[in-house]
DNA sequence: ATTCTGACGTGGG
DNA sequence: CCCCACGCCAGAA
């Protein structure tokens, strides 16, 4: 089912620790489908409406916050995860690996 | 129906 | 190491 790709991504990005984030790229290859990382990020702009999402654990694999742009503010992303105990500079986490929750090495 | 763009990722130069 | 191009899929103009 087309939506119950959506839907998988949200269940995934939920499961997400606190404290804890993950790239696209895992999320999509977790899903089976890692060359279309896109629509994983496509898929957490519908889900930005949903609070059970925490879109802000959701980052490039660089670590980066790409989609911090696409939240109320664009500080809010930051501040929410720096609120969990990630350190953030100039839009990059610190220490990604130590932090960088891996769907397929959990579930 | 066609074209472009995009919260990405990988590969090549 | 930095820059460019391609692939993937879905939605908007």
């Amino acid at each position: 089912m087309d939506t119950n790709f959506f839907t998988n991504v949200y269940e995934v990005v939920k499961l997400i620790p606190k404290g804890k984030v993950t790239s696209y790229g895992a999320i999509a290859n977790y899903l089976g489908a890692k060359k279309s990382a896109r629509m994983v990020g496509w898929a957490m702009n519908s889900s930005h409406t949903l609070e059970d999402v925490p879109a802000h654990r959701v980052v490039n694999r660089v670590g980066l916050l790409s989609g911090k742009h696409f939240f109320e503010t664009p500080t809010k992303m930051q501040e929410l995860l720096e609120s969990e105990g990630i350190i953030v500079i100039d839009n990059q986490i610190q220490d990604f690996e130590k932090v960088f929750w891996n769907p397929e090495n959990e579930l």
